[in-house]
RNA sequence: GCCGAUAUAGCUCAGCUGGCUAGAGCAGCUGAUUUGUAAUCAGCAGGUCGUGGGUUCGAGUCCCUCUAUCGGCUCCA
């Protein structure tokens, strides 16, 4: 007998080879026939794995995150075994469950894949599944898995090789046999409804100087219901997508003629903007920091100096020429060494520190064409950027202070669900660092220090700090799931050195600051991408670049609507009158799409009792009330959204 | 940059396997209508079918180049 011990803390026995079934079996059967996965002792085990000692054991069903990772996974042994029978000198790769889904690497040599194929890749990968094959798994030695694969599949001899005798398993079903560590869902037949999504390049190992194998995206569920209804998740996310949304609302465009990820910004759009920047401006102004200016292009030696030059020279636009032979201008890739420049236009004390540098400064940098999207990725775009330049004693308690700046600025624009993220240097990678290991130590605890002093929600991801300094990163999802870099906070020991910034301390003997790289909102451009996703294109009440639209019941009323607009002009609310002959239905109808939080409607009832209706987006009626209350609902409303921020 | 796909009017889209002067709705303009909570009616105008080349008696449709866009990969100071 074994004991088994259940998330709830109970402990049963059981006949030793129980497999989590069995375990399932005893409580319920509806649950026994549920669960498609399971964990003993926090490692995944199959459902049908016979228990052989005590331990803990957790069963998953679909409604578990790791249910769906088996169920997902195992998809992705059926999707390889279809890929097989469809296209038989397939060689395979890996193939994971992903958050939404699963996908196979494979290397399909001189053929292709296109989307006219899906179809009969979902025909055979049914087929498959309703076989109700067992996902059998079976430990293989190390050379009997080398001499499966030898001559027929590189990549899995490779991962073979770097696997240990003892840990090698392979999983069957069907005819099929795949080089597997495990979880799977019982048999093929739980999975009911089939979709691939794409096909894309990927290359192997993930490095860009291998092959690139094709990659097979799909998703599956145990009832077609199911699938109907993430479809129609998906085609929802679409009606958010900032690139939509900023056409239908004119916020932005993209024109051919300007060029490949160059934003041109429309005024409703740039008004959102600007307000944006002046709502951080604010903000920054009470926390002390001082706005400069900096011109959009520098010597290239500028660049050289800061370190720039050598890691992204081929990432920016190329050198502009002069009618001088040896001299050369790059567009401005970044603002730091503009700002360290600043800094060094005199000498500081002790006394003076920190100084607080912040520019709305726009930045130009080459990325690669593929990468390009919305206005998420751009070419050109504008940091809300700042530096501080502070004495090492002052650090921790400067970061901490942006982190709250961050935090003030997220919450103030709904953004609750974000990930922070700390990213360090890969020590297995020294060369795509500058610097001493002792400054990089120094940054990077002043970083963690910080995140754990402000019980910051963190994640750490070693490679991915900028190559002067780590950083803390705000992430958040866009309307599709993808991870984005919002604001960022950098300390950085390097650029001080490599500019050779200094200031005078008590002890009369010079020091070097440390610098502080942050951006709240990142860049404004993928700021308000994100936000339109966030929020459909219904932004917080103070950022609506128009707030209230009249409508007129007919040109009558014009004079009406226009005292209107004053009364509300003088109450700092923007409106703007639709006067045009046509409709009311019509008007709202317009006024719905165009996503204007307030209607006014004005005619011979409103102009008689010297009153306004009022309907707001979505169709709430407000009833008849006077151009004062409307305003202080108005105001009210803004309070609600809109904070103070606080030192 | 790489893999796969897409590009027709200001916008959203038809246009089957190549064959009459390329269609629709919305938006625009003109006129009628003067309107009470998500599209009033009629008429008009609008496209060298992303670019350049090729195949063909004939190309929006087939092939190639380039450009841009979309989904990924790689990259992201």
């Amino acid at each position: 007998m074994i004991k088994i011990t259940l998330p709830d803390g109970s402990i049963k026995e059981f006949e030793n080879n129980s497999t989590p079934i069995d375990v399932a079996n005893s409580i319920s059967e509806g649950l026994a026939r549920n669960v498609i996965s399971a964990s003993f002792n926090k490692t995944t085990i199959e459902a049908t794995t016979p228990l052989t000692k005590d331990g803990a054991l957790v069963l998953y069903t679909w409604n578990d995150d790791n249910g769906k990772k088996a169920f997902w996974h195992s998809s992705a042994h059926i999707l390889a075994q279809a890929l097989e029978e469809l296209y038989p000198y397939v060689k395979l790769w890996v193939g994971p469950a992903i958050e939404n889904g699963f996908y196979y690497d494979v290397d399909l040599g001189e053929n292709s894949i296109s989307d006219k194929d899906f179809k009969k890749i979902e025909d055979k990968m049914l087929e498959i599944a309703r076989g109700k094959h067992d996902f059998k798994m079976r430990e293989v030695s190390k050379s009997e898995a080398l001499s499966y694969y030898k001559g027929k599949n590189d990549y899995k001899v490779d991962l073979i090789e770097g696997l240990e005798d003892g840990e090698i398993t392979f999983c069957d079903h069907s005819s099929f046999t795949d080089l597997c560590r495990g979880g799977h869902i019982p048999n093929t037949g739980i999975v009911k409804a089939v979709k691939i999504l794409s096909v894309a390049g990927a290359y192997f190992k993930g490095d860009e100087n291998n092959k690139q194998l094709t990659r097979v995206y799909g998703i599956s569920f145990p009832k077609q219901k199911q699938l109907t209804e993430y479809l129609e998740l998906l085609e929802e996310a679409k009606k958010r997508d900032h690139r939509k949304l900023g056409k239908e609302l004119e916020l932005f465009t993209f024109s051919q003629k300007v060029g490949q990820g160059l934003p041109l910004w429309l005024p409703k759009g740039t008004a959102l903007r600007s307000r944006l920047e002046d709502f951080l401006k604010q903000a920054q102004q009470k926390a002390g920091y001082e706005m400069v200016a900096t011109p959009h292009i520098g010597q290239k030696e500028l660049y050289i100096t800061s370190g720039h030059y050598a890691k992204y020279g081929e990432d920016s636009f190329q050198a502009i020429k002069t009618p001088k032979e040896d001299e050369e201008f790059l567009l401005k890739p970044m603002n730091c060494p503009h700002h360290c420049e600043i800094y060094n236009n005199r000498q500081w004390s002790y006394k003076d520190l920190p100084k607080r540098y912040a520019e709305f400064g726009t930045v130009y940098r080459y990325e690669q064409s593929g990468e390009l999207h919305g206005l998420t990725r751009v070419r050109g775009f504008t940091q809300d950027d700042a530096h501080l330049f502070c004495t090492p004693d002052q650090l921790d308690q400067e970061f901490k202070n942006v982190i709250d700046l961050v935090l003030y600025v997220f919450g103030s624009l709904g953004f609750e669900n974000f990930t922070a993220q700390v990213s360090l240097r890969d020590p297995e990678n020294p060369d795509k660092y500058i610097g001493s290991d002792e400054n990089w130590k120094k940054a990077e605890d002043a970083i963690l220090n910080a995140a754990k002093d402000k019980n910051l929600n963190y994640v750490v991801e070693t490679g991915e700090a900028a190559f002067y300094g780590p950083k803390l990163d705000f992430m958040v999802k866009d309307a599709l799931g993808r991870q984005w870099q919002l604001g960022t906070i950098q300390v950085d020991y390097n650029l001080p050195e490599r500019f050779e910034l200094t200031y005078k301390g008590a002890d009369n003997e010079l020091h070097r600051p440390v610098m502080i790289h942050r951006a709240p909102f990142g860049s404004m451009e993928r700021f308000i991408a994100i936000l339109l996703e966030h929020t459909g294109g219904n932004f917080p009440l103070w950022l609506m670049p128009d707030q209230v639209i009249i409508l007129s019941i007919s040109e009558k009323y014009e004079k009406y609507a226009e005292k209107v607009l004053n009364l509300l002009e003088n109450n700092e609310i923007r409106a703007l009158i639709d006067n045009r002959n046509e409709t009311m239905g019509k008007k709202i109808r317009e006024a719905e799409m165009n996503k204007i939080p307030f209607m006014i409607i004005v005619g011979e009832n409103e102009e008689n009792q010297n009153k306004i209706s009022v309907r707001k987006h979505g169709g709430e009626d407000l009833g008849m009330i006077s151009v004062e209350e409307f305003s202080e609902i108005i105001s009210e409303e803004i309070t609600k959204t809109k904070k103070e921020f606080n030192v």
